[in-house]
DNA sequence: AATCTACAGTAACATTTATCACAGAAGGAT
DNA sequence: ATCCTTCTGTGATAAATGTTACTGTAGATT
């Protein structure tokens, strides 16, 4: 069987691979763990093996504000960027769906960009691929209602799952949007009235 | 006389200025010049030497959503991200006052990154600092309202020229904030009520 | 089967923001 | 001074979104 971690990044190079193997930490956490908190100090960087994260910008009143998921194969940006200074995070990270996660500590990040230069592209790639997610979002917010926010966020969650039905309650869609439950249930409707979509309880089908 | 690039960028060591003065090419372009659209690749990195640049995002109606400043001593994020593979643009920038500039051909970047030490302290910061400014952002339009989000916006320009007037039209701020110029006035209105600023043609002067 | 709970639908109303219409004021140009 | 243009103020109204209140329904629990 070929190495878990080449197969899930396919770009490190097999030094790194070592590197990485002897330095991290793997482990696992429950769906629902929350691994950042907004304001505490970051002290490593994580690397996506398995599950989902969601990655969101946390409301006074609860809110829980989509950035973006992480999936296998990615890392979190924040980490990355925060770890040269130990600084605070800004962001909530929380497991969506059981994790397994490989642990790099914040002071080989600097080291390894140095060295290794596939870990260098990757960082590079990782902030700028996030960062363009977040120049979305804030198109998103700033320009369009919330019929046409709902869509897109309803094709971003197809899009990553890779199939067309979204398994979310209205609640659960209202609370990453910030709004509210009443306002997603008229705007699924009449997305349901144009055909775009089929309802089910807990469930989302995309016909187009 | 102290070299110029050594004031404005303190922490670049003596080595990377002598590199960049005899790499970059120093330029300088009036305001309202457009330095990049949305879609355009990108060709340099831009390390400010003098005035200022807007980072907006366009909206299809003409809006311009700020996003964050740059001044003397910062870079354009963007164009240093994209850099590597050069990647199109996600954003635009045009020039509000009078600026100089210095130009970096892109296949430097990466070069720079490995052999000077304060060049690599300096794009992980940048980044790290441009990430974080954007998310101020989306937590505005996420989660405050419109007056909010003015007195916010206000804040930053007072903090970034350093003074408490603020030499701006109702109409200039409605379009970086993608609303209406009647609404923008009508808030300055009450925060002038609330005694939180006076108001004058061209002008808002911050009190409290 | 009876009950309970989370989820979904919808009407009525409140609030916020956008749009339209217009009037007046400041400052520049002639 | 007179004209012109840009900027500002404000009412009336429309549209989008948020809130409250209530109903029904599917599935789980007993």
């Amino acid at each position: 069987m070929q190495n878990p971690l080449k197969t899930i990044f396919p770009n490190f190079s097999n030094e790194l691979i070592a590197t990485i193997e002897d330095n991290g930490s793997q482990q696992s956490f429950e769906a629902g763990t929350i691994l950042m908190r907004t304001g505490q100090y970051i002290k490593n960087t994580v690397l996506i093996l398995k599950g989902k994260i969601k990655i969101y910008r946390e409301g006074e009143d609860g809110g829980e504000f989509l950035m973006y998921y992480l999936q296998p194969g990615q890392a979190c940006a924040i980490s990355m960027i925060c770890t040269a200074k130990s600084e605070k995070s800004q962001i909530m990270a929380k497991v969506v769906e059981d994790v397994t996660v490989m642990m790099i500590p914040l002071q080989l990040m600097d080291k390894w960009m140095m060295e290794h230069r596939s870990w260098y592209e990757f960082v590079i790639e990782t902030y700028r691929s996030r960062f363009e997610e977040v120049l979305e979002v804030v198109d998103n917010i700033a320009f369009r209602s919330m019929d046409e926010r709902l869509e897109f966020y309803l094709k971003r969650h197809s899009d990553a799952c890779g199939c067309s039905e979204v398994k979310l309650s209205h609640q659960e869609i209202a609370t990453e949007l910030n709004t509210s439950r009443e306002v997603v249930s008229r705007l699924l409707k009449k997305m349901e009235q144009r055909g775009l979509v089929k309802l089910n309880r807990n469930q989302i089908e995309l016909l187009k």
